[in-house]
This record gives C-alpha cells, structure tokens and sequence, in this order.
DNA sequence: CCAATAGATAAGTAGCGACTTATATAGTCG
DNA sequence: CGACTATATAAGTCGCTACTTATCTATTGG
C-alpha cells in the first residue's frame, strides 16, 4: 500500500476513482468513461489501475472475463488520516526523522522570529543524484 | 488553487507540509529540514514552495528578509474534501461530464453484470498530443 | 477445440517535472 | 551606499512516468 498520493497526483487516476465511487465497475466500462474525457488506450488504462491497486486505492474481483475494479477503504483512509494529522498537529505527530528537527524548531515559533537556521550550506557539490 | 494533488504527489512537498504542520518556518528552516533526508539545493525548495502556494496549500507572510511559510487550509480542505466525496457517495456527487455516464452506469450496478460496455474503439489514429 | 472477447503484460518513446548552477531581487546593517 | 543574507527566478539537463502498439493469457460460447 505505497505511493498513495503518488497515485492521486494523476488525473486520469483520480477520474478512475470518481467512477468508482458510484459502485464497482469492469474495466472496459472505465475505459469507456476516461475516454468521454479524452481519448486513451485500454492498456493505459489497465496500467492505471495497476497503481492504484499498488497504492491500496481499489480492489479486484474476477468474474467471469470480468475484472471488477472497486474503491478500496485502505488506501483513502491513509490518505485522509495523513491530511488529518496535518491539520490535528498538537505537535509533530509525524513518524519522520524529521520530527527531532521540527519539534525543536517549533519551540522558537510564535511571533518570534525563529532560530538563525545555521544553513549548512552546500559547500559539497551534491552532484550525485541516487534518490 | 489548481493542482492540489499534484502537489500533493511529490515526497519532498509532502516533507515540508509536515514540517509546516508545527507552525510557520522560514524557507532557511524548510530547506535545513529537507536536507535531513536527502541533498537538496535552496531553488528546489523554493520551487517546491510555489507549486504549494499555486496549490493553495501554504501560505506566505514577508517579514524583514525572511518569508514565512504557513499550512493553509484552503487547499488541504479541498484534498480532504474530495476523499469525503469518494466514500461519501450516495450517487456520484461529482460536477464531472462523467457524471452523464456514471450515473447511467450505476443502474446496472450491485450484483448485476454491467452494461455491455460498447466500446467505440479507438480506431482513430490519435497520435496528435494536446492535452 | 476454435474463434472471440476481456484484460494484462512487454517493449519502446516522448514529454513533463524535479533537479541543477548561475544570477537577479529584496531587505538589513555598518 | 555597499556588503551581506534570504529568497526567487532563469535556463538547461535528465530521469521517471504516462503513453503508445503489439502480443500474451484467460474465459466463454458455438
């Protein structure tokens, strides 16, 4: 269940969802709706749902030649729960490494204008990209 | 306000939206911040910060040199609403052409086979890219 | 069993978007 | 005013990802 925003950053994605939204649907119904849209090819299509079903966002249910694509709560709950978290914040709820830095940082904040922000400055030439 | 889940779709944007969930930081901090997880130079960061502020997900405020960047609800709104209305759902809720279709769809729906999915089949040649 | 339909996978291409370095703008301080 | 810090913009490069066509697999019906 990785990549779920990932997975939303596509229109097409987020129009497949829309879709799905009004109940399960086969795939060449799918096709049929994105292609109202704008015109698209059912292995992009079927390359489409491979992500969101990586991504946790639907579910599979074979039947017959059919594939039935349906809304997967997993996913958009992991979406809402980090947009919750977002705005719940008592205080760096995120499991991050990050999390040691700006919880420090948050002491300084509040009208204050925060700490000097020691820039670290890229003196090392990051030129090799691995990420 | 545009693009919101496109902004939403990049690990780094999403990195610093947690960040900003502790309170307002100036850019120097955002990018410290960042640099804790990967190597990244101070335009990145700053082109990072436009696409959230096209996304109307932050906020700036000018303050002497410093600018300081805040979570603005507008846009998260927006991401948290549009998940609402995937569950929520009681027959496609979306102002989308797909609606004429989804909607006609949906009567098939629940335990049925669905429509016959006519297929208009893509014999046109649309190798012409404008979208 | 064979033809036909539904969908997934393979392989290649193109364009967008995330990066980089270099430079411009803005505000502060001596 | 001129140097310095903080951030934004310009311009170019490169990889990832969304697309394409071609083909494979699976299921059904005759």
């Amino acid at each position: 269940m990785d990549g779920v925003f990932e997975a939303l950053g596509e229109p097409a994605r987020r129009q497949i969802l829309e879709l799905l939204a009004t109940g399960e649907q086969p795939v060449g119904t799918i096709v049929a709706a994105l292609r109202a849209r704008a015109p698209i090819s059912q292995p992009a299509v079927s390359q489409h749902l491979k992500v969101l079903r990586a991504a946790g966002l639907v579910t599979v249910r074979a039947e017959g030649t059919h594939r039935y694509y349906a809304l997967d709560q997993a996913g958009l709950d992991a979406a809402r729960d980090w947009l919750a978290a977002l705005l719940a914040d008592p205080l760096a709820p995120f499991a991050q490494p990050l999390d040691a830095l700006a919880t420090e940082v948050a002491r300084g904040r509040r009208g204050h204008q925060a700490g000097p922000a020691s820039e670290t400055e890229a003196s090392e030439r990051h030129r090799g990209r691995s990420a």
